[in-house]
DNA sequence: CAATCAGGTGAATCGACTC
DNA sequence: AGAGTCGATTCACCTGATT
């Protein structure tokens, strides 16, 4: 394949269909996968097995070993097929968990958080011989150290009441009428609820971008994809899986625009040189500027530097210079007096972007 | 060694150390390593001050297969160590803790459980560049499926107000006037909270058992055993550390057998987003809230922010901004029409918090 | 004396762009 | 590619001084 089916599932054995998609294609990846998929009956086993002692160990190495095979060679094409950009999340426990994020580092995977998804109503410890199993836990990496992921550090912000967004998230399982059934029974025995893939997906893609789930299941990721606005593509084995992926999906209506638009930074707005509010009349040179404490006072120039007894430059640099600090945002820092009110240069700068963005 | 020397700290590395200690001779082992953390240039937050990193020079590993080295050593040699039927805790960060899960599972440890340490104080992301490093994992296992281990289960149940206790914990970082401090200055970089021991040492020995700290640093694990009448058996490399926990541990007076069970959680109603609401898909984003005289109305976005014809926020500020009012609680505010009736989205919240009381 | 406020700090893999 | 520059960015809790 030299494109990407965008929008589509695709059957078969997510190790040979990543194969065939282009490199550096997807800007997300999101992929749960097999939690011990070739190590039989381990997950069924009850704690006091009576299989002999050397056969359990011996079968233990081996089918840990085929795990970590499958493992690193999914990765390995992922890695590939992400974008220099793009980033992976990978959810699991810790039956395999451990196994995958040591597999991510010697891919080279830089990991930028682990998540802790604390289930609000996980399945109780019948017998009372562990813990509550409380949490999965995802992680989340981008391809190298260097890369440029995207964030949207405001939009989680946002989500959580104006305070930042922390590597524990409470969520609900999923169940009710959001778990799709077919004949009564349901469709998928590990399907993820809903708001774990909108916070995951919110976080770190944006509207049109394309994203990969290389275990499509019943369709979560494409559900909420298509929903925010993604494009998705998915893998999936089994058919009977994708015929109610694609059911699923069907249903979904993208939200419009407005409602896709999540809370931006300031980062992203278009930079104002301070030299352009005295350029525009906004601030006249000869202005005299303070800090909110009234201690340090400079001097606006006609290009837009400013000027104390000692020394002169950008608002930044004459900031830092009056405090004997490394650095210093000026926009912040600086204020005019105004009717015996202090008012931050910065909400000028406002001021030139709305005349800024009305123009455009 | 023929014996083990109790209560005492050993000075060494801990992998010769516990080559030199017999077999099958400790109940419980708590190991806080290294987490090779890979720190680049310093960082200073918003007000420009500087954060007081980890660099010691214990923590530096030069490759990861150095550090996987490493840790399978000591791994190897603690299970050696430890009797068939005892248990051994790690705790670690994403920066080492899947290296090390994969090293247990590979070496034939049993994992019980993986542990969230949910700090209810961590530092924030100053940059705003990932989500904030909120938690710890341990990870709990024992020597083999076979073993039959120490599991307090009416302990944890009772700490937890007589629910199951859950795998993640909430508790405090070491700080104020249980970090100890030497000279003015934090004794230790990553003292750990002795709340965190108390539990993990309560879940899992009894009484008189022999508890190994490989990794003693400030003697945390040691003066809570002594608290809780275990003995220790403590590994450190740095003698200033040795002294530093020796002194701590020799004012700590062991709590008589009726005072060891007795301590309590408390638990908070939790706080609901109204982010969380959109992510449940209980208000749907580009839904219309208006406050109760329909005068204001505002448009929900996908990170649960609102959004009006001049301005976007929480459901608190654009309550505040329609109202010119300074301040205004937006659950009681802003309200959804439903069949002609307007609901206040308060009511919603309830819903959310019924789901999720029982994690809390 | 109680309340308030300023200041400090914690295992952190913590920028983006131009020249 | 490396240096220079702009300018964005923090939460909970503890301590000690001040009101």
């Amino acid at each position: 394949m030299d494109h990407l089916p965008l929008d589509r599932v695709i059957e078969g054995d997510c190790r040979q269909i990543l194969a065939s998609l282009p490199d550096r294609s997807v800007d997300m990846i999101f992929a749960d996968p097999p939690y011990n998929l070739q190590l039989g009956g381990e997950l069924t086993r009850p704690d006091n097995s009576k299989v002999d002692a050397v056969t359990d160990a011996w079968d233990k190495f081996a089918s840990l070993a085929d795990y970590d095979a499958f493992t690193r060679a999914w990765l390995a094409e992922c890695h590939r097929v992400l974008k220099d950009d793009g980033t992976l999340w990978v959810i699991g426990s810790y039956h395999n968990i451990f196994r995958v994020g040591a597999a991510l580092q010697d891919i080279g995977y830089w990991i930028l958080n682990d998540i802790v998804w604390r289930k609000a109503n996980p399945m109780p410890n019948f017998k009372g011989t562990r813990f509550t199993n409380a949490h999965e836990t995802l992680i989340w990496c981008a391809k190298s150290p260097e890369a440029r992921y995207t964030f949207n550090y405001d939009a989680m912000k946002a989500l959580n009441e104006d305070l930042q967004m922390r590597s524990d998230w409470l969520l609900p399982i999923c169940s009710g009428g959001e778990r799709v059934k077919t004949d009564g029974q349901k469709a998928h025995s590990t399907q993820k609820p809903e708001a774990l893939l909108h916070r995951a997906i919110l976080a770190a893609s944006n509207p049109g971008d394309v994203i990969l789930d290389p275990f499509f299941g019943s369709g979560t990721t494409g559900a909420v994809a298509k929903r925010l606005g993604r494009h998705f593509v998915g893998i999936e084995r089994e058919p009977r899986y994708i015929r109610v992926a694609l059911e699923r999906i069907g249903a979904v209506t993208p939200l419009d625009a407005k409602a896709q638009a999540v809370t931006t930074s300031r980062k992203a707005e278009p930079r104002v040189p301070f030299g352009s509010l005295v350029e525009a009349g906004i601030v006249q040179p000869g202005t005299v500027l303070v800090d909110p404490s009234r201690r340090h006072s400079a001097r606006v120039r006609a290009d837009g530097s400013l000027a104390t007894r000692d020394a002169s430059g950008s608002i930044h640099q004459i900031g830092a210079h009056v405090l004997g600090a490394p650095a210093c945002n000026g926009w912040t820092f600086w204020h005019v007096e105004h009717k015996g009110q202090l008012v931050p240069i910065d909400a000028f700068r406002q001021q030139v972007r709305a005349q800024m963005s009305a123009a455009a």
